[in-house]
DNA sequence: ATCGAATATTTCGTCATCGAAGTTCGATTT
DNA sequence: AAATCGAACTTCGATGACGAAATATTCGAT
């Protein structure tokens, strides 16, 4: 029954493949893109339910992260929205709420007060960290059947394509 | 400039990367998801500004691909929720709506009329293919730096992770 | 055969998100 | 120095999504 899944899995990527094929995409690309956006579509089911146990939604935990990332720089509200993809009078609720909970706080920018400074506190770094070592379990289960030297080629060539990817909205 | 944004893109997913790391991620698990995710995230964005075109949301456009790939095989509503990662109540206005563009149509079962059964029109078909088409412009030019025989590698790598997702969840 | 459990879909109330307008502050121009 | 333009954040009205309850149909058990 895995083995048979297994191979129904490859044959249904092969066949989602041509599909995208016979609507006039290219085949060399969408085999990457298809593949990369499998990968993430059943990482983003496995971290919805991973979440929950938290109180943690996606759009929660991609300020959490967002703002872990940046170390000890403060950032602003919009530009917490833009890392996140959403509008900024969203980010305006979402910080409202994250702040009730005591996962970060704001503060006035002295220097120019249009602008608002958020930064990470004690409790949300713990979340943050606490949602890591819990991701981690699903994604290193997700790379098991991969070689280290895989991992590590795999890596390299993502890489490559980010190296690339803010050249292109020019 | 271009070259100096080149070497800080690496630059970032490295930082980030130990971030995860010093949160309790593993190196090797955080280097790839952390870039699979990089990549997802700026193709999101695009997505969304090239599909604005089209008149379509990233959720119309999962419903689209989804009977898209699909084929000849009708869809039901609960299916769609589960490929799009939304819930079923979701789902039903989301058809309402698209029905009502002409884009799919909706049927009853006859052999089980709890059941209802969801297919493209032509319409439907013309703009899936027509999404395809725009979003491989941008898909192809993420890829640009990758010569034939690493996108066949890249692919082959995602393509051992694809195989082994559906056993995890069990 | 009838009753009860399970499944699929749709309403309904609530919350999140969006785009646009409003407000406050900073920078540039005249 | 005053005024206008622009930037950052927040409010506001409307749309989209969720979870729970309601409806309808099928399947299983007594």
């Amino acid at each position: 029954m895995a083995a048979k899944r297994r191979q129904t899995a490859q044959q249904e990527h092969a066949a989602d493949v041509s599909i995208y094929v016979a609507a006039g995409g290219e085949e060399s690309v969408q085999r990457v893109i298809t593949a990369v956006y499998a990968v993430t579509k059943k990482l983003d089911q496995w971290y919805v339910r991973q979440f929950a146990d938290l109180d943690l939604t996606q759009g929660e935990w991609s300020v959490l992260a967002s703002l872990a990332r940046a170390g000890d720089t403060c950032l602003t509200p919009s530009q917490l929205a833009d890392l996140s993809n959403v509008a900024p009078s969203s980010m305006t609720h979402r910080l409202d709420k994250m702040g009730g909970r005591g996962l970060l706080q704001r503060r006035p920018d002295e220097s120019n007060r249009t602008r608002t400074l958020v930064s990470l506190t004690k409790d949300g770094w713990a979340l943050f960290s606490a949602a890591v070592r819990e991701s981690n379990v699903v994604e290193s289960d997700t790379l098991r059947d991969l070689s280290d030297a895989e991992r590590h080629e795999l890596a390299r060539l993502l890489e490559i394509v980010i190296a690339g990817l803010d050249d292109i909205d020019a």
